[in-house]
RNA sequence: AGAGGCGUGGCAGAGUGGUCGAUCGCGUUGGUCUUGAAAACCAAUGUACCGCGAGGUACCGGGGGUUCGAAUCCCUCCGCCUCUGCCA
């Protein structure tokens, strides 16, 4: 959430970037904050004076108590009835107050960074780049999800028999490719000085409201009702939060963590023709990339994440380009967000593979995750992060672009950990 | 899962209703001494919020309650330890 403080210091910097999101309303829902703070101010003055005078009044009992003066104590007490009336409401009215303006700050997204372009959709997203060349396919091309069944490697009606829609069952060179796919990709990861963690996959309450699915983005996630904790979306969830609550000496940053996690998503309601096969899944597999920042220096680290997914397609071999969200398009948590698409040529079509964002002090500010500067003064981090990657459009643009007439070919970079060379 | 015990500041550990935001020790920081260091000695040393400031308020695992007053008593949730049970 944002910091109050920053909406008051520069107000109008941060209506024109909630401009950007196309949020007309911006000034109003910001003076409404500051008002709801300024009320919290002054109800927490007065409410501090009612307390100060009937501590002082509690602590003359104690002494008049212990100076055996029992009726004059007694007189003393008839006072305070009326200051813990007053107290017990300003108290309430106090914490409605705050719960108020936690959920009105819940209700803006973060503010752009200045590169961010005003747009409606993902039809405004600027392109920055293309690379690769876009596959010659042969004659007898055919999508992923007929291909998965002509090599017997990934099979969803067994998926459907166990589980349900959209929990695919890999098998054999299917298998092979996923493991293939979390070594090569945690391998990189590791060589680019990302830690490696293997957390939880299931998590609390707390957590969810530390990276932002709760409350009032339930429908995300599946959650297990008689223990009460929740399947991941991400493994940003259980990484993120690893982080809540603590302060980081600032010659420790940055903090740069990855992790291999299988992802749940119910994706209610968000089911057609164009998420056939691979394209949308309710259980997938992601290597995630963490790094948390000195403020200076994390659009310096947004960049060099950016490049680093970008070598991990180029090692794939797989034409992709890179886009830079709009403010319509972006994420409500990000202030800057590039996006990976790859190029699945049977398909014809474009895929979302990976998400790179800085959420500067967005996230931090709800994770109370700090750093303690040379002066022993605490400031809010900035968090990134990005997958590095998705596995399954990953897969499915690889089946794509690599099919031939005697197979499909797997990426020089997979081979060593695949152990074969074609998938026939 | 059952029974019992416990949860206090960076660590360790007192405090069982009244001037306790909390003794002492260790650690950390500054100083004295010393050519320098160590030792010794002296001093400082939690967080958040409100206030121009003086200062005030809240926090002793979380939440709620009793009381004029709670670290201390009660309820509840969470976590840890010991024993018993179950189990990969």
């Amino acid at each position: 959430m944002l910091q109050v403080a920053n909406l008051r210091e520069d107000k109008a910097k941060a209506i024109k970037g909630l401009l950007k999101r196309n949020i007309e309303n911006a000034e109003s829902l910001i003076d409404g904050v500051i008002a709801l703070d300024n009320r919290r101010k002054a109800l927490q003055t007065e409410l501090d004076s009612v307390l100060a005078e009937s501590n002082q009044i509690s602590k003359s009992i104690g002494i008049l108590m212990k100076e055996g003066k029992k009726d004059e104590a007694e007189e003393v007490k008839t006072k305070t009835a009326e200051l813990k009336q007053r107290g017990k409401i300003l108290q309430e009215e106090s914490q409605e107050i705050e719960k108020e303006l936690t959920e009105s700050l819940y209700q803006i997204p973060n503010v752009p960074h200045e590169d961010v372009k005003k747009g409606k959709g993902e039809d405004d997203n600027e392109i920055i780049s293309e690379h690769g060349e876009k596959p010659n396919l042969y004659a007898g091309k055919k999508p992923h999800w007929d291909l998965i069944k002509d090599y017997d490697i990934i099979d969803f009606d067994l998926g459907i028999k166990i589980t349900g829609a959209g929990f695919p069952v890999y098998k054999g060179k299917g298998a092979r490719m996923q493991r293939a796919l979390l070594n090569f990709f945690l391998d990189e990861a590791e060589k680019q000085g990302f830690k490696e963690i293997q957390p939880p996959i299931v998590v609390n309450e707390a957590s969810g409201i530390g990276t932002g699915q709760l409350p009032d983005k339930e429908g995300q996630m599946y959650h297990i009702e008689d223990t009460d904790l929740y399947l991941i979306p991400t493994a940003e969830v259980p990484i993120t939060n690893l982080l809540r609550d603590e302060i980081i000496n600032e010659e420790d940053l940055p903090i740069k963590l990855t992790a291999y996690t299988p992802c749940f998503r119910k994706e209610a309601g968000s089911w057609g023709a164009h998420v056939r096969g691979l394209n949308r899944l309710h259980q997938f597999d992601k290597v995630e990339i963490v790094q948390v920042q000195h403020p200076d220096k994390s659009y310096q680290a947004l960049e060099e994440m950016n490049n680093y997914i970008q070598s991990l397609l180029t090692k794939l071999e797989l034409p992709y380009r890179v886009l830079r969200l709009c403010g319509g398009d972006l994420g409500f948590t990000a202030a800057l967000t590039y996006d990976m698409e790859v190029w699945s040529a049977a398909q014809e079509k474009w895929l979302e593979v990976s998400s790179v964002s800085n959420f500067e002090t967005y996230q931090s500010n709800r994770l109370k995750l700090r750093y303690k500067d040379a002066d022993k003064k605490k400031h809010l981090l900035h968090t990134l992060n990005g997958s590095a990657l998705a596995f399954p459009r990953i897969l499915a643009a690889i089946l794509e672009n690599n099919q031939t007439e005697k197979g499909i070919r797997v990426p020089k970079a997979l081979q060593s950990y695949t152990g074969f060379e074609w998938i026939d």
